[in-house]
Order: structure tokens, then sequence, then C-alpha cells
DNA sequence: CTTCATGCAAAACATTTGCAGCTGG
DNA sequence: CCAGCTGCAAATGTTTTGCATGAAG
């Protein structure tokens, strides 16, 4: 598993690109906009905010490309959703692989804490982003034993 | 599958009955019965299916009620709610608390692993529950310096 | 009795889908 | 060319809300 941490947006967008163009999907401006805003956003964009930056540069991108764009990069392992409650995702192009999140319950501001390991981990991040942590998740996704019988 | 901290449901629905009371909410079949299931229920119910079961025993109940009801309890901090991409939210009723959980991406069981502490901890929950962990979910929730100041 | 809670239906959302027409390769 | 994309609008599914009626305290 290749994993890019440097946040170095050209590189990214290369590595979005050659995985379209290996699965033989179609380069089109309105994907290479979508591609470029999640390849340089440090933050973690909503469907919605990605929709708005897109227009500027490509005025009659419609949201529903927009969305499904991300959900084929998603499918392509490319881009990284996160979920919430009320129903507003976030995506992260930067590092679509698992990570931990530090997220402002008030502005829902998302940050990457440098992570190290989870009860000195709590203290450690909150100290290191400046957050005062409140609560916190960590759900484990994969196959339950009757699934794994199943496949 | 062993549950160290399994909780009484009876004790909870007390604490749950308590905690109304003490605010002056009033206490109604409906959200007895809401309270009933969600301090019985092992698993991680979603409204969906709170409102299936609540209507076995009390037919006339409307789904709006047990979205307030959830709400309510969730305002009260009797309720953990464990948000997902697809809109579909599960509801914690046993342990409202932070934890951990193993969540099937095939069927969507939900488990509560006994935790220790994360890298280490991916594969030891693996084979604490069984599960074929594939992903995780790690996000801390809090406020950010910015809004820290502003409080 | 006086709130507050309920239940219904409609609204509010974010996201998905069907399909006619357009376009990248 | 023509399979695969796009954009529109309508559909979807979950959660919320407005309001008249009903019941808890």
């Amino acid at each position: 598993m290749t994993r890019n941490d440097s946040a170095d947006p050209e590189k990214r967008m290369e590595q979005m690109l050659a995985k379209l163009k290996s699965r033989q999907f179609r380069i089109t401006p309105q994907r290479l906009a979508v591609l470029r805003i999640l390849a340089a956003e440090e933050g973690h964009p909503s469907a919605e905010e990605i929709y708005e930056t897109v227009k500027t540069e490509f005025p009659t991108t419609s949201l529903a490309t927009v969305y499904k764009t991300i959900a084929l990069l998603k499918d392509l392992g490319e881009v990284l959703e996160l979920g919430f409650p009320d129903g507003s995702n976030r995506y992260d192009g930067n590092k679509p692989f698992p990570h931990p999140h530090v997220i402002c319950t008030k502005c829902k501001k998302i940050m990457d804490p440098p992570l190290v390991s989870l009860d000195a981990l709590r203290d450690e991040i909150g100290r290191q982003t400046g957050y005062r942590i409140l609560h916190h998740r960590l759900d484990f996704f994969g196959l339950c034993p009757t699934c794994r019988e199943a496949e």
C-alpha cells in the first residue's frame, strides 16, 4: 500500500489522473476540476463546497456530476469519505486512507493530527492541535464472522 | 461474545427515567417504550428499527415521535448517535459515551470490542471479535483554538 | 386546566438516478 | 463514431417541522 503523506497537490493530481487513465475512465474538464480541488484542498470539503469551487473555474458543471466524480474516486480508493450524523459528508483527496481527525464541533473545521497511539493519544492530540477534545469516534470496519463465511 | 461491561437493562432504564424526571420531561407510554428498547437492546438499532419494535408494544406510535425521543435523549447525553455516510444512523442507549466499534461493512452489524490500546489495537480487536478488519475510523471532536476563544 | 407531547403530513436536506443529448478518445 | 459522460429534474431516504388534537401532571 503506497501512502503519500506529503501534501504535494501536483503529485496527488497525477496519481489520481493515472488511476483514472489506467482504468480507462475518460478525462473530462469537469473531472479534472474536481480532481484538482480534491488534490489541492488542505481541508476536508463537502460536496457542496467542491461544487461551488468547481463552478468558478468550470461554470456549467452540475452538482450531480460532482457527486458522480466523488463516488468514482471513492470506488477507486482515491478519496476518503467522512460521514456525519447530520448528513454533511466531507471528503479528503489528500490522504485517502484511514487516519485520525480532530473535528471542531462548533465550526466543523477538520484537522489531521500527527498520530501517536489512544488514552494518552487524546491528550497528546489535544496538545498538538490546540483543540479542546470533547469526545472522539473510533470505529473499525470489516467483515463479521458470518459475512466472512458467506464470501 | 463476551462483554466485560454489559450494562443491566433495568438499571439503564432507571437511569434514563430519572434523567427525564429530573429535567421535568413528561413520562409518556411512547417515551417509555423507546427508553425500554434503547436500554435493553444489545445491538445498535436504527431509528426505523426502534420504530418497528415500539409499534409492536405501542402500535399508535409515530416515527416522528421516535425521532423526537431519540433527539431528546441525545441532548440529555443518554444516547450515543453513530452517523454513517449513507444516512443510516444507529443509536446506542447502553453505553452513551464514546467507545470503539467494529462495524461489518456487509451486514452492518455493530459490536463493541473490549478495548485495549491502536496499531496492535487493530489486530487485537480483529482477533477478539472475529471480524476481518478492513478499515477504521478515529475522529476526535472538540473546540478548535479559534472557537475556544470565542466562547 | 395548562402545558407539553403526539401524530400526521409536508418540508427540508443531501445524495442518487433516469434519460436525452453531448463529447472524449 | 459511439460508449461513456454530463446536466437536468425527478426520485430517494432519512430526519425535521408546523400544527391541531390529546394526555400528563
